[in-house]
DNA sequence: CGCGATTTGTGCACGCCTTCACAAGCGCCT
DNA sequence: AGGCGCTTGTGAAGGCGTGCACAAATCGCG
């Protein structure tokens, strides 16, 4: 496959199965299967196994084979996946055809951080423009882009066809520039303010907190210790369970 | 209804109550319940309804109610939870009544922003300790603390009691700075570099990468392009959306 | 002291996701 | 050409999580 659609357009039909709505567990799925098949390609594999795959991406090979399956089968019984076509269609179904901009608002820890982050151009995007409230932090030089005051948002969002937002503010901040973000037309948002955002249907959000990460191996830790810490004392608490639980697949608690 | 433990137990871990194992499900939003409680406590409220817990923490009433039933939580009846207790007993299972120390790996780009966060110090953790391979970045002092070269993770993982390790690496660095952590002991792993580790049973590993939440909401963002072929609608959702209020349920497109 | 308003705790049904197990398909070797 | 081994794609079953709807419990007030 190489001719697919251009995308803005309303001009679809075409061989090319449109886009099946997949369920939101594939969807989480299918960047991790780019990501190991890119190092495939690069280590000049051409075809791999549902179970080579898998194992690269860190899952279940028949939840991998399930998933590709929801996409159209691409692939050869007997053989495997042509790596080269299987990341095509990933990146095809993932919106990845075209370089999306990135607006990112909130240029403090950790948004220098963000802003200099390879892996964003890497991976499909572009940060397209840095934005902040405090005047201080305004004409600052951050890996080639100016920071501009966010009161620069709009015409700069239409400009840079802005098609993502990402939110590095302190917390009180947050809600204030997603509804700005809304306003210029942004309709998919990435948090990393600790806080909850409140959005107009149709605007997605994901949200990234790393304090909440740590608390939930917290709560693991906290949970092998007192199962590790009473051999056959008295406490007795819930009797261990003897397998403990299953550290095999700790992605999956993301979820989505 | 059972009245295990004591809720306060701020003292040792003597008593040992019994932990009860939480769907993950549940264990993953006890920390946004907690962030809220902070917000509500901190705005003078003493008390707070499943409801109005519920909507503070972007999730729905019953699933809240169910959430907390599941640790034997104490709400009354008629009037709801008592703000404080509340707290302390998400602390408590979340193993946050002690301050684990936390040893960053890869002061990079990344790594910096991470050791300059002060969201880790408030929701209980200390950063112990930084690590980097570059000898060029060992004897950086970062917010107060200095770069040791990885090497010395043995010797300052026992004086510093290291319990949870952040992996800050290029990619390539990653499993070999897992393997690393774990032979010193580590059970519980934050990964931020873009790649599968394989760590042995009993350690708990949590992946965080950037790119792949953007993915996720290209795949969104392409769908809904594509979508919009139908409807009349025009695209002008950019007219005067009201910054401010918002009426929707943003959980709800999201999967977490 | 009893009644009504309010809010929690939960039984239940539904739907999504995972996993197993296997038939169908493909290439290669004889 | 035919058979054999390997791998995909998928039907079916089971588990988990969600949300509804309601009984039980508690407070405030007359």
């Amino acid at each position: 496959m190489s001719q697919h659609r251009h995308p803005g357009a309303p001009g679809r039909a075409g061989a090319v199965p449109a886009l099946p709505d997949l369920p939101e567990a594939t969807v989480a799925r299918l960047p991790e299967y780019l990501r190991a098949l890119h190092n495939l390609a690069e280590t000049g594999h051409e075809t791999v196994s549902s179970e080579g795959l898998a194992s690269a991406a860190g899952v279940n090979s028949a939840k991998l084979r399930k998933d590709l399956s929801h996409l159209g089968s691409y692939g050869t019984r007997g053989v495997g996946y042509d790596v080269a076509l299987l990341i095509e269609q990933i990146e095809f179904v993932l919106g990845l055809t075209q370089r999306r901009a990135v607006a990112l608002v909130g240029v403090g820890n950790l948004g220098h951080a963000l802003a200099g982050y390879d892996g964003f151009a890497s991976r499909g995007f572009r940060i397209a423009a840095l934005f902040d409230a405090d005047p201080g932090r305004v004409g600052e030089e951050i890996n080639g882009l100016v920071v501009r005051h966010i009161d620069e948002l709009p015409r700069v969002a239409v400009e840079e066809a802005i098609a993502i937002g990402v939110i590095a503010t302190p917390a009180p901040a947050a809600q204030a520039v997603a509804d700005q973000l809304v306003a210029v037309g942004v309709t998919s948002i990435l948090n990393f303010a600790p806080c909850v955002l409140s959005v107009p249907e149709g605007v997605d959000v994901r949200k990234v907190d790393l304090a909440i990460e740590l608390q939930i191996l917290s709560f693991h830790e906290h949970r092998k210790a007192s199962l590790t810490a009473l051999p056959a004392t008295g406490g007795s608490a819930l009797t261990a369970l003897p397998g403990g639980l299953a550290v095999t697949d700790p992605q999956e608690a993301i979820g989505t």
